[in-house]
DNA sequence: CTTAGCACTCATTAAGGGAGAGTGCTAACA
DNA sequence: TGTTAGCACTCTCCCTTAATGAGTGCTAAG
């Protein structure tokens, strides 16, 4: 059944208002605050249709309406005035440059915004580099039989990782491996370096017969089993107190079960991860998979690199939540995170001075 | 003044009661429960001594009574049961072992650990780092104009920082500099790196006479200028929802303003550098500095490399804390924290391989 | 010095009773 | 047929009142 334009509009203006105030909206609300030229009466026989709907339900007899998720879900899809990137974009731009030189602090810098924008909870995820290929390998030494390894990617991304070895290789040695893997390495993917590309690769540096070959072969290990490693996501969040400020978490009972559930980053990063990834996706109340934040909506964005999504950026707070704002404002962070991205982690040819 | 015995004796039972119930205690059931051979009225009377002492409080007439910070005071300086180092000390251990390699991992993980031994929020601090001296130093190219600085410290700490150059610098000329960089620079400070060093250094290099001097230069002054960023401490949480389970923040706003306080970093981590730098700390109270956490007891360990003090771990509670418990697991920690840094990234002589 | 006894205080809880917000329904009106 | 005024009804919220009970301080006797 199509809801008739009238109904569209006193549905918009109780939803409009709930996520004002928090409060169970009455017929005389809506009949006199948003001028329809219609009498409360009139107003509450359309809000019973409406129940009957399943857009609106009563806490109580003698109370307002509530939206319900339905009701979220039409106004998402369309009810509310769409919005454009928002005014905020300079601003925004501006901030993310701060921390543009490395990944995790600009990932880490981007939460900060959104919840210091929004007054939400934010959260956002570290680049998965499964797909990422390698430009070059850097082994340094840390201790006698610590080697640091540092990976850059063609995307600029830098991961480390401190191996420990059974005896130790002088520097210079470690400078010509170094050299060795990244000629051999370069432009292949993070997610095959577990294969059995470890023994072809062995095969060819054999070839060249070195002295130092039982280090090598132990290093190649050592690399190859943690290159799973790689594609560990780290979990930023900001502004976890403000879920606090709002009444529906006024009882610390419910307040504690949603952050709990928030604060446990595993779990909430599986979550996240089985978002579906479209640029954009809310999702509300019921909609949510685990039962702790089903009366909580999630809105989350995608960023790319090259055309593959990497990463995901979003918010979490009360299903009455402002989305209008909230999309608005996470529209322009993902825009000019992927602008900023794909200015400075994009791929560019290996440079000419490699191997 | 001094507590006759059985004052003594009846306060610690109060305190261990109030910090096991969290509800003030009365004469009965100190009478009562604790076997003292003693009527109430007794209890009563020593009660009333203690209260115009100020060690207890009652929060109305007819309550019971509450310990005061004074009185926690006294409890922690010796009136309860003197704690060895606590039965959990190899399955700290343990557990610790799993994040040895990388130091930021390793204090995130001593975070975890502590709230989840004690269900209070833990926090930890990472290694401050400006009396440690450099040991290697490698220059990685990101991308055209992009290097990244790889620092390793004679205590094996690794430091990141990616730096933009004005041209591109090519690999080969990367490695002769990071070999001069490594042999200039060992040994030195992190703290002395912003000084008139630099000139003295560029002073030395320019008498070898390179050909990129004047990259070396820029390159030079974007390492001086970043120096301070070394020093830049990370804190990291856990379990700051654990703070929900107490009845003292039931009420949301008390919650959120203790929370706010602890979840805003940078402030947090002042308040935290601000304390004594003793092995063990205990903060009760108003003791605390800040306003926001007058209510709290904070208790923090150090940990140490070579005799220095390097970074912070620790706990925030209630006053009501179980400080017995508590402070038996801190000890465990820091005792486990200590040697396995001191076992992994102690001072090492210089391997022969450098320069 | 200790203790039994007792009056007193005060938080907590339950019950009762407006007040007010909002509804559903009906009947009249356009 | 849709709209609206009117009204009884419902239910929450808040205030008051009263009962309960835990715990105290004080007194007087042991």
């Amino acid at each position: 059944m199509e809801l008739s334009e009238r109904k569209l509009k006193i549905l918009r203006a109780i939803i409009s208002s709930y996520i004002q105030e928090g409060e169970a909206v009455g017929s005389r609300t809506i009949s006199k605050k948003h001028n329809m030229g219609i009498s409360s009466a009139t107003v509450r026989n359309e809000m019973s249709d409406l129940e009957e709907l399943g857009y609106l339900i009563q806490p109580h007899t003698s109370a307002g309406r509530v939206p319900t998720d339905k009701a979220y879900r039409l106004y998402v899809n369309g009810l509310m005035k769409s919005t454009s990137v928002g005014k905020y974009s300079e601003q925004i731009n501006r901030i993310l440059q701060e921390e543009i030189n490395e990944m995790n602090s600009f990932i880490k810098n981007s939460a900060r915004i959104l919840s210091n924008f929004t007054h939400y909870t934010s959260f956002a995820m570290t680049p998965q580099l499964k797909e990422s290929k390698l430009k070059h390998i850097q082994l340094v030494p840390v201790s006698d039989k610590k080697i640091l390894l540092v990976i850059v990617t063609e995307n600029n991304i830098i991961k480390n990782v401190v191996f420990n070895m059974s005896s130790s290789i002088p520097q210079d040695q470690l400078n010509r491996i170094s050299n060795l893997l990244t000629a051999k390495l370069s432009g292949v993917k993070l997610s095959m370096l577990n294969r059995e590309l470890k023994n072809e690769i062995m095969h060819e540096i054999y070839s060249i017969r070195e002295s130092f070959d039982e280090k090598l072969d132990e290093l190649m290990v050592l690399l190859m089993n943690t290159a799973n490693q790689y594609e560990k996501v780290e979990l930023y969040y900001n502004g976890l107190t403000n879920i606090l400020n709002y009444p529906e978490y006024s009882d610390t009972n419910k307040a504690k079960e949603l952050l709990s559930f928030v604060e446990d980053k595993e779990s909430f990063t599986k979550a996240l991860l089985n978002v579906e990834g479209k640029d954009l996706s809310i999702l509300i109340g019921k909609e949510n998979e685990f039962e702790q934040i089903k009366e909580c909506s999630i809105v989350t964005a995608t960023y790319k690199l090259n055309g593959i999504i990497i990463g995901k950026v979003g918010l979490i707070g009360p299903t009455r939540m402002d989305y209008k704002n909230v999309i608005s404002m996470i529209k322009s962070l993902s825009f000019n995170i992927n602008k900023l991205i794909n200015e400075n982690y994009t791929d560019i040819k290996r440079s000419e001075t490699d191997g």
